[in-house]
DNA sequence: ATGATTTGTGTCACTTTGCCACAAAAAAAA
DNA sequence: TTTTTTTTGTGGCAAAGTGACACAAATCAT
């Protein structure tokens, strides 16, 4: 289905008024960032409809697959955002006259949406992000330096930043962000650089390793100076 | 606007295919209840539907307050119940049948609904439960002691009643569910109710008073055996 | 008065937290 | 090769928080 025809009969597929968006979050090079696709000069959150034949559930899986190559994502529930003017009229607007594409003004995508906001921590290694039909371009922005975006999707995303902060003192969620093999620095690093503060590192190592989560590997890892942290991996079931 | 005219002309007032669900909550003689609301033999929350021109939190605070009487009532969001075969029409064509008004087949009421969750916590004596159109009647529920409800209702409880548990180790709501003047024992007494397991006294009163939102009253109150509480309050800005 | 009951508060061992120190390992420098 | 620097693993200890119990104060019933 292309663009035109999902503009003319999206509404018989999809719930009306209704959207999922994401915010799909990884850890590269000491930093939280996040994936935003570009359309016309601004960016947005990867998002999409909820099919009138799947449930909000599977529609947030599938979009998430779509967007990352990713078969079995994480991902939680963020927030709801219904505010009654929440529509992207002019966003629509500019977009499909610079692509020369018909405007309607009753068009479906024209109306109010609600959006259910999503975040999913993802590995950055094994993301794949894939363009959709009308997005220029996709980029992993630091979360703390979000370009021009999309009405409240900066909301959005600084929605997602602080309820990370919230989660994580409460579930070990963040191995979700590592490879399957990491070591005790690497997640120490990853969860200074989530709070935004200096967390001891000794303590940080004694309360990991106590929740029980996770199993210590035998191997070392070679690399710079100092020396050789263990690996560790998620215990599985 | 009567009830023939909201199935006919609701959709034109009405984001379709999304709606709004209470979990209202008081407490009463020593137990945890909920709101429900009765139509034909089965029961079902207070809910409704968000108007076009109103957004998610305004649409929640007013069906709060048409089925509460209360001006400014404590709610949170719940959850999004948003499963492909959420249809209720069954439901609404019993109903329709038993009241002898023309079933549309094609009505909007009839089709998909994606449902905003959300718990209220409120005041047992101040609250006057308000009958809808279409209600036959209402009647406060022990939480652990439900009807039969229509599809998921009964589930959105139970979510209800688990995410309470969670949100009161964490934050002072409970006070909620009192008078705007309490003892120490009215609030142990709901905390054990809400967790559904004994609270070490000393333990419960030195916390909630280390807490620092409430304030005491010099007054006592006297009652049956014993010796005399203190009444607290919510300390004001 | 006496006793039962309820409420407020204290104690004390135990655990968790915050902070610092130091030893072990490995690359880099001398 | 020896020394220095960097990084990682682990231990210790005071301070704060937690859990379980004890006991005194206040009030009603007898």
């Amino acid at each position: 289905m292309d663009f035109k025809e999902f503009i003319e009969n999206g509404e018989k597929l999809y719930l009306p008024n209704l959207s999922v968006d994401m915010v799909i979050i990884a850890f590269h090079q000491g930093q939280i960032k996040c994936l935003l696709l570009q359309i016309g000069d601004k960016w947005l959150l990867p998002g999409g409809y909820i099919l009138r034949t799947e449930s909000v559930e599977d529609a947030t899986v599938r979009i998430l697959r779509e967007r990352t190559g990713l078969k079995d994502p994480h991902f939680k529930f963020l927030s709801v955002f219904g505010g009654e003017d929440r529509k992207f009229t002019e966003e629509w607007r500019q977009f499909l006259e610079n692509n020369d594409i018909h405007f309607t003004e009753g068009c479906w995508l024209n109306d109010r949406f609600v959006t259910l906001a999503h975040y999913s921590l993802v590995d950055f290694e094994k993301t794949q992000p894939v363009l959709g039909d009308i997005d220029a371009a996709f980029q992993w922005f630091n979360m703390d330096d979000l370009p021009n975006m999309w009405m409240d999707h900066k909301d959005i995303v600084l929605t997602a930043k602080e309820r990370l902060k919230e989660d994580i003192k409460q579930e070990q969620l963040t191995y979700n962000l590592l490879p399957n093999e990491f070591t005790m620095p690497q997640l120490h690093q990853l969860h200074e650089a989530i709070l935004g503060e200096p967390l001891d590192r000794s303590r940080f190592q004694k309360k990991m390793i106590a929740s029980g989560i996770f199993e210590r590997l035998p191997k070392l890892k070679k690399e710079s100076p100092g020396r050789n942290p263990y690996q560790y991996r998620v215990k599985k079931a």
